[in-house]
DNA sequence: CACCAGGTTGACC
DNA sequence: GGTCAACATGGT
């Protein structure tokens, strides 16, 4: 996987992800990015930055008929608006969890509803900077294209296991196969690949 | 008009 | 264990 890391960084590097000002817009913005497409994203942070509503205590007090229509531009903007309350309850009472271990931080998070695999993954990465590698469905195609397919434990497992657990490594790959994919992984268009020559990464 | 986007959940088998 | 509809807006 390192080869695939280096080819894309020389094509398409450096990303220099996660665009966040601090930790907890991270974690937003890992909620709002669910299913949806970042440009409607930065809106939505926008909205919130204006309203002073980018900490975890504000926004778990907001009115949620208020932050529905601030969020309402990412779609889902009911769930993602309940959910960002409860999440952001839970962080301004547990404000010491990204102390916690790896392993540890990311069970809490699962636990939480509304943050699945790759959104628990995407704030251990990018907002509590632990190494986890970040599966997503543009990592799920790029490695069909490779030939590799798995569940997301798998595939997360094939990442750690040839990379050297390193953050800065982790974060700069996910963030390259997401830009990758957005230009050339588009279901139809995979021939044009860069990644595969003879068949092997 | 159809399809998709940096997913998650709860119901069901 | 896996699969599937529901959730909803905005862009191509």
């Amino acid at each position: 996987m390192i080869k695939v890391y280096e080819k894309l960084y020389c094509e398409l590097g450096p990303k220099n992800w996660w665009p966040a000002d601090t930790p907890y817009e991270v974690i937003i913005g890992a909620v709002l990015t669910q299913q949806t497409r970042w440009k409607n994203v930065e809106k939505a942070i926008l909205n919130l930055k204006v309203r002073g509503l980018i900490e975890a205590e504000p926004l778990s007090r907001v009115d949620t008929g208020e932050l529905e229509e601030l969020i309402r531009c990412t779609g889902f903007f009911r769930q993602k608006a309940r959910r960002l309350k409860n999440v952001s309850l839970f962080f301004h009472e547990n404000p010491d969890v990204f102390k916690k271990s790896t392993q540890e931080l990311r069970d809490i998070l699962l636990s939480l509803n509304g943050i699945g695999e790759e959104t628990a993954d995407s704030i251990v990465l990018y907002a509590a900077e632990k190494p986890k590698f970040v599966i997503d469905a543009y990592t799920k195609r790029m490695c069909k294209c490779m030939g590799i397919e798995g569940n997301y434990e798998e595939l997360q497992s094939i990442f750690e296991r040839s990379l050297p657990m390193d953050v800065p490594l982790y974060k700069e790959f996910h963030a390259l196969i997401v830009d990758y994919g957005k230009l050339f992984c588009g279901k139809k268009r995979c021939h044009e690949c860069i990644l595969v020559e003879n068949g092997k990464m």
